[in-house]
DNA sequence: TGTACCCAATTGGTATACCAAAGGAGTTCA
DNA sequence: TGAACTCCTTTGGTATACCAATTGGGTACA
């Protein structure tokens, strides 16, 4: 790769995204010099703005591409559970009925494009366009960091056309509800959505972790003991 | 200040967080570089970790010292009902006696220290402290990051003894729903806690905005228009 | 053969030099 | 008098040089 002219952040972005650099991969400022054509400075800048969107991480004095940890797939759901319907709530009360049909659009698109890639992303691209109908910058950006975590793994997902089928089905009954008004609704049918997704992703992680880490990924699951007392 | 071997990341956000760098205020690396005793480098990984917390940002091409966004409180108080309040309904279900008892000892600890600035520590320190509690980082870290962005607003707010010993007393009913496990209580006193301190914060902030003008603050009331359709 | 020590290469942390672009002040012309 | 242009200063962006610390390998010794 080493895309001519993108900045050093984009195409390491990229990068990790479509897991062309492997989770838990180990990163040195100096080797990826060449990779980026770029220098350390601007390098630096990269894995400390992806370290804040959880893509990097420090590994001791050094830096790595973050693992995938099955802990941390539950715990962001948990957080998303708390965002994603606080945003609906609000987005039923301040949408308008134009904006709510451009979501339903949205939503309707997934019917003629059935490759993986742009199922992908605009499954995530309607979950902010919602979150955006907050009219809450902190609950739309939740929403993006969440999606943005979850990315890798939806890589690795079973995508298969039901699926993608049954997704779409699910962001147009939200719509629906919106439209109706009825809060209530949007927010269970919020819940469920995100818990279907995490219990997919868990089950299929869990069914290829040998697999993939024989392809040199790495799994983890961190562990969720209690935080020491004060 | 310039205090001797701070690194600059904790100077330049000491200097923020009391004040001494005024709300609004242009920053120049080069500026900084006097004032931190530090090179450019580190200091431009300061501003952008302090950029990541919502205490600096960009002005064009430089920086400054995040004003105070009337709206930005607004909307981080919405926010953080939604964190906090899921966050006290996992902490319901998974903390242990122990730990709650120890959290119910920071809640009391108001009752010596009467002075602002304790108070205005422990007041977070709780908070924090009760998010943990919920056994998900991206809950305790929403919290962390949500009082970060009104602690500044918080050295604003009029605390009074008998405003510091209500906060201490909500607290403590809160810690009370929680041995009770009423999660459903506890997650009403949070929210409305949440909303007391915004208006505080808000009334304060209105009938002061002149007088804080006139000492240099930048206090604005950013626009909450509707995001362009997609 | 195994262990311990030492040297060298690599790494991130920091300082600094150089560049291009943006901003401001001063001057000039209408 | 006002507007516009030019030049210079200042700024952030980038590349690079230097330093200290860590790590890994290779060798020597028991």
């Amino acid at each position: 790769m080493a895309t001519a002219d993108a900045t050093p952040y984009a195409t390491l972005r990229a990068a990790i995204l479509s897991l062309e650099l492997m989770p838990g991969e180990k990163l040195s400022e100096r080797g990826l010099e060449s990779m980026l054509n770029a220098s350390r400075t601007p390098i630096r800048a990269a894995l400390m703005s992806l370290a804040n969107e959880g893509l990097t991480q420090r590994a001791g004095r050094g830096w790595q591409v973050t693992p995938i940890d099955l802990a941390e797939v539950r715990a962001v759901t948990e957080y998303r559970e708390a965002v994603e319907s606080a945003a609906v709530v609000l987005a039923v009360e301040r949408a308008e009925t134009e904006e709510l049909d451009a979501l339903r659009d949205l939503a309707a698109a997934h019917r003629d494009n059935d490759d993986e890639e742009t199922g992908l992303r605009d499954g995530g691209d309607f979950h902010v366009a919602l979150a955006r109908l907050s009219r809450n910058a902190f609950l739309a950006e939740g929403m993006r960091d969440v999606l943005t975590r979850l990315s890798r793994t939806r890589w690795l997902e079973v995508r298969t056309a039901q699926s993608r089928l049954q997704a779409r089905d699910e962001h147009l009954r939200m719509v629906d509800a919106m439209v109706a008004r009825d809060a209530e609704l949007a927010s269970r049918l919020v819940v469920s959505h995100s818990r279907g997704t995490r219990d997919r992703l868990l089950t299929h992680l869990s069914d290829e972790k040998r697999r993939l880490r024989g392809r040199g990924f790495s799994i983890i699951e961190s562990s969720t003991a209690p935080p020491p007392l004060p």
